[in-house]
Parts: C-alpha cells; sequence; structure tokens
DNA sequence: GATGAATGAGTATTCATTCAT
DNA sequence: CATGAATGAATACTCATTCAT
C-alpha cells in the first residue's frame, strides 16, 4: 500500500498527463497541471524537482499502464492471432476518445529527436520503454510458435515483425489524427490485419490447433 | 526566374525548416533562425509576419520539396513495383542524415492534434497537403493495374493501401528515430515491402508483363 | 481593512499613478512602473494582466482620490462660492507640485480620443468618470440655489456652468504647464473667479444670506 | 516661390501632421506618414531628419495655419466682439471635422510637459509658438480699446483675458472630445461669451461705436 | 533624388522556479 | 505539508534609422 506522498505524486503524475497529452510539453504550463490536480502551484515541486522530472513521471505512469494493458492481453485470451487483433483494439481504443496515448508517443518521439527535448540526452529512458513493450509482443508471437499456432519460420523475425507491426499502428494513428473524418483508421488497421495474419499462420494446421477462423477477428475491427 | 524578395524569402523558409526541423517550432527561435540566415533577427519580420507564418512557409518547402521528388519516381521508372521502393527509398534517405524530413512530419502532426498548435483549427491546411501525397501514390497503383501490371482487385482499396504504406513508413521511421542503432530501419522496411508485394502483383503475369523479380527489389534495401 | 493582495494591487497602481503621468503611457515601461514600486517587472503581472488593464487601474485610483478631494469640499463649507473657490484651489494645487492631476487628465483624453489609443473604443469608461464628477460640482450649485445663496435661474443652466468652469480650468491648467513661469494659472484663475462670481449671486440677497465678501475669496487665491 | 525641395517637404509635414493628429506622436509611425504622403520609408529622411524633426516641422505647419486664420480674421472685421466670435468659431471648426485642431494641440502640450517628451527640453519652441498666438489676440483687444469699443480698462488686463479664453476654449474642446454627443460644445462656448462680453465692452457706448448689438454674435454660434 | 532592404535597440509578456509563512 | 507571492530569464515582435543602389 504505497503511502500517502507517493499517491499524491501519482494524482499529479496523472493530471500532468492529462495536460502534457493534450497541449503538449512545450505548451503546457506547471499552473495548468496544477490546476487539473487541484493544488497550488508550488505544491507540485514538492513532488518533482523540475517540469521535466514531471513529464517523465507522467510518461512513465502512461508507459506502464500501456504495458499493464497489454500484458492483460495475454490473460484474456492465448490465440495469438486474437491477441493481435486486441493489441489492435487497445491501439484503436487509444486514439477513440482523447487520443491520449498517441499523444504521448508523438510528444515523446519530439522530446527524444529534437535537439534540446527532454531525453535528446537521456534517449536510453526511452529505448528502454520502447523494448520493454517489444518483448511482450513478441513473446505473444515466439508462444503461439511455440504452441503451434503460428509458422514456426517466424520466430526468427519476431522482433521485425512486432515492430513493423507497432510502427505501423503508431502510424496509421498519427495519420488518423491529422486526418479526423477522412481516414478510418479501423479499416485501415483491418485491412492491414487482414494481410498479415495468412503470413503468420501455417493455414493447413489451423484447424487442428483450435484457432477460430480469423476472418471474424478483422471483421470484428471492421464494424467496431 | 524569381526576384530578389521571393529568393530572399525562401532562404529564409530553407534556413528556418532547418531549425524547425531540429529544434521544433517550440522550441526554435526567430534569432535562431536569423543566425542560420545569416541575417539579422528583424530582418526575417521583413519577410514573414508572425513566426506562426514562418513555419507555415517552412512546411510549404518542405511539402514541396517532399512532392516534387515523389513525383520524380513516376518519371524514374514505369514499374509500380519499383516505385514503390523508390518511395520507400525516399522516406528512409529522409532520415538517414539529418531526419528532417521526418522531423518536419512529427512536428506539422504535433501542431495539428495538440491544442494551441499553429494548425489545430486550421487542420484544413494540413489535409491538403496530406491528400495531395496521397493521391501521387495512389496514382502509381492505379497506372500499375491499368498496365495490367497490378491485380485488378486493388484498384478499389488503392487508397486505402497507400494509406496503410504511408502509415507504416512514418512508423517505423519514428521508431527509428528513438531506436537508432538498435532498429536497422532499412531492413524493417525491405521486410514490410517482401510481405507487401505479393499482395499486389498477379505472380501468374509477372513473366508477361516485364516486371523483373521482385526478390531483388527488396534484396536493395537491404543491402542500402 | 483590505487584503494583503489589494493592498499591494493598490501599491503598483500608486506607482503606476507615477510614472504614466511622469512619461505619458506610449513612454512608460512595466520596469520602471516596477522599479518605482521596488518589486520585480514580473510581479507586476500578478495584479495586473496587461499594460491597459494597469492604466486602467491607476486612473482609476486617481479619480477616486480626485472625487473624494471634491467631496471633501463640500464637507469643509456649504457656502457654494467658496466652494468653487476650494475646487479652483484644488485643482492649483494638483498641477503645483509634481502636476500629475493635470498630466493624467492630458493622458486620459488622448488615449480616448487617438485611434489606437486605450480608451478609443471604451470611451464610455471615461464618460462615466467625467459625468460622475461634473454632478458633484452641479450639485454643488444646486445646493447653492435652494439655499437662496445663488440665483434661482442659474438652476437650469447649472450643468453647463460646471462643464465651462472645468473646461477653463483644465485648459489653463495645460497653458500653465507649457509656460511654465510666464503664465501665472493662480492670477488667471482669481481673474476668472472674479468674473464668474458676480454671474451667480444676486447681490441684493448677499447680506442676507451670510456669505462673506467674495472679493477676499479670489484675493485669496490670488495671493495663494 | 517655394522649390521642388521646399514643396515636397511641405507636403510631408502635411501627411505628417494628418498622422499625428490622429494616433499621437507614440502610435504613428514613419511609414504610416510615408505612405499617407504616397512615398517611399526612407525618402522621409531624406526631408527630415528624425521623427522628432518631422513632428516639429508638422507643428510648425499646424501652427502656421493656425496662425495665419487667426491673422485673417482681423481682416474680416474690425468688431473686436465679432473677432472674439470668429475666434471661437475658427477653434469649434477645429475640432468639428477631424478634431486635428484639438488633437495637436493635446499632444504638443504632451510632449512640452511629459519627461521624455520632445519639447520636455525646449519647451521655449512651444512658448514662442504660444506667445505667439496670445499676441495676435491681444492686439486685436488692444486695438478694440484704442478704438473706443471695448472699455479702456481691459488693456491692463489684456493678455490675461485672451489667456483664459484660449484656455477656456482649449478646455472646452477636449472636454468635447471626450463627450462626444453629451456635451454640446457650440452652447458651451456661446454661454461662455454671453458671459464674458459685457465685461468687455462699455454697454453706455455701444450705439455710439457702430457695435452691432452682441445677442446676434452669440446667437449665430448657438444656433451654428 | 528616391527607395528597398537590413537591422539593433527596446518592450510587453510568459513561465519555471524559489522561498517565506 | 501546502501555498501565495515574487522573480529572472527568455522571446516574439515593432520601429526609427541607415545605406547601397
Amino acid at each position: 500500500m504505497p503511502d500517502k506522498k507517493t499517491m499524491r505524486a501519482n494524482e499529479i503524475a496523472q493530471a500532468a498527463l492529462a495536460v502534457f497529452s493534450t497541449n503538449g510539453y512545450a505548451l503546457a504550463s506547471i499552473e495548468q497541471i496544477a490546476q487539473e490536480a487541484g493544488i497550488g502551484k508550488s505544491t507540485v515541486y514538492e513532488y518533482y524537482k523540475t517540469k521535466e522530472d514531471l513529464f517523465l513521471a507522467a510518461i512513465m505512469e502512461g508507459a506502464e499502464e500501456w504495458t499493464n494493458d497489454l500484458k492483460a492481453i495475454g490473460k484474456d485470451t492465448s490465440d495469438p492471432i486474437k491477441r493481435l487483433a486486441l493489441i489492435a483494439e487497445m491501439y484503436l481504443e487509444s486514439c477513440q476518445e482523447d487520443q491520449k496515448g498517441t499523444r504521448m508517443f508523438l510528444e515523446v518521439i519530439a522530446q527524444t529527436c529534437l535537439q534540446g527535448g527532454i531525453f535528446f540526452d537521456r534517449p536510453h529512458l526511452i529505448r528502454e520503454l520502447h523494448q520493454r513493450i517489444v518483448r511482450v509482443m513478441v513473446d505473444y508471437l515466439l508462444d503461439g510458435v511455440s504452441r503451434g499456432q503460428l509458422k514456426p519460420d517466424i520466430a526468427r523475425n519476431a522482433e521485425k515483425i512486432c515492430i513493423n507491426f507497432m510502427a505501423f499502428l503508431d502510424g496509421i494513428l498519427m495519420h488518423g489524427l491529422i486526418e479526423v473524418g477522412y481516414i478510418n483508421v479501423r479499416e485501415q488497421i483491418a485491412l492491414f490485419l487482414e494481410n498479415m495474419i495468412p503470413l503468420l499462420i501455417d493455414d493447413a494446421d489451423n484447424s487442428q490447433n483450435g484457432i477460430e477462423h480469423h476472418g471474424r477477428t478483422t471483421q470484428r475491427l471492421k464494424t467496431g
């Protein structure tokens, strides 16, 4: 059970996450965050030494959530294809309402590669987060292979496949952000999965491994 | 032959593009841009009324370049698959040295979807740019179909396919930005193309249409 | 008993009044005002959102003082002629030392009628102040009439008379400002009063109403 | 006949007068003035070394006009009372349309008494202008006296009377500026004259000196 | 003689951060 | 522990003025 101090710190990080993801790091002000958290401006500094620290904490908060959601998928189903679909669904949801997820991703990249950005000279922090997430997804694939649900030869490429998958998801969400109403992100993802899945599974083995027909999986995505 | 005023304006936009893509909009100062352009701070204001205007001009400058490069590919070859590979190559190059392209893309998205961002309440500006680029790529696909080089039934999905392609490319470049040295973007793209190409072509027709074997195409990507 | 915040705000407004009346709105810098108030530049902005706001507050501060002084005269004496003399005296004093009063009046007019001035498109703010002052003076006159000290037929013109009186006072103070040492404002006002007073009083009634001889009143003005 | 250079300089001064009187010295920009004059910004500097110089020239231009108008009145009539009325009329007109006159007066005072103002440390320039104008008016009065149209004993006070008259006129015009629509400047002036005139003339002598009845004079003012 | 182009000095305003209470 | 108050550093933008052509 976390002590009071830690709980308060988390509340503030949550508020910060909301504000940072709405306005971006540069345009977000400590005052705004304090208001969002319902506390005084200087109280923020009792918990975080600098705005950078707070941003970092907010990122960690978000990454934690994200990783947990990702891991939860592993418990929901053991069908690797379903897992991919659920991951896609998770990404989709992250941009459905407030787009918090995608926006933070954006901000993280910006702060990592822009000179003067927070992570510009500590890219390892981000790299670690990134790899933690990749690892979970890779494990899903390898798990599928070891259960005989996925083609054995993808094991070799598992990491690349996952990275490409994530890259696509992040990319399409971003394009969705700037083309709201024009690009139907859900359909785009469904199309992607439709093409991707056959590459992963050994069709001959499907019926024998208790994997349900994946037309449904992607169908579900398409119809929301 | 552009007049002096226009040329100078372009020079400044170029300098701005460099600084904005390095530091991002918020952290870039007019002074920096002026220095980069080798002129005085207030001279910038002789050509652009506000920082926002300048950013817009820089974006347009970049988008123009980008679209031209994209269109040039159409003249280099009429093989649609080669065209895709060249597009991928073009994206790759954009992040190889200075990453100007990807960074500006990042900044544009941020300024479009962040509250208080420059394009937040004029998203049409960006949408138009985006669609202009999509259209060129779609034309390449449809061209391939009409020449019988690509499967006829992709025509229906041409736009979605292109958007997914772009989304992936943008996504992987970004991941590449934060995982420099760890992710080999070139290989990731090669893998993506390897899987994508068979979906586009009608294998039976290959030999008859003078399309060279695409193993080579992706091979070239892999080995740089 | 005003709270701390209000008191500080007043202090700053006082300082602003001093600086604005010395340098005028355009030439006064926030930094100067902050120095005058003995605080940091940005502290000013904790109390006033903009320079305009601060100017407005300073004006109100000044107007408040002015109106209070004017009203105090009503308590000092009930002789309407004496009241006029005291009003004149008050104006005189306002330009004797630092000329704060006249200068602010100048600045207010300028900001009201100059395009781009602060009050140019909200003249009602100033009009209200103006009328508040006129009303007090008019009341003095009407009071004198109802007590039988002034001619009954001036009641009809009371407002015009007051406005002319104020106009003259303001005008002569201004001329005094640019002719320091050459124009003796005190004597000019005395002359004006000398001519004005007979128009207000019913000479026949003087002795009966306990009004002292007004030669003295104006005499006092002349000799300071 | 003025050479080309002088004429151009005058044109510019005229344009400056227009802009300065509209926006005030501080808010007027050289560019605006250049535009008003239909020339390039830097051309202004061919004729006037600094903005201050230009303002000075504009003032002189205005003062010249003003003095000429004032002197013209002397030629229009030899009736001193009529002259006063015409002077009042002249002031009135100066604020009827564009209020150029009053605004410049305002600006001159401001620049004279505000620290950092143009005339702050060369008040003699303004004093001289002022006195030139006073002198003309004084001459009118003395002329009236010497012709027996005005009371002999006002000669002693002639200057004071004129200054008070001017002070009033300037004052009422200013009040008119901030109370447009509420104060009827014309009526206020008429009232002032009504009270002033009897102090100047020896009623008994009127018929003998060919002065028309002055009710008409002020009447004309009242009805515009 | 006229001007387009360039610029430095100046100013309002914002905001992360500190500190006394 | 929480915070109101204070502030310095940073930055977009303006404008009088200069100068080469």
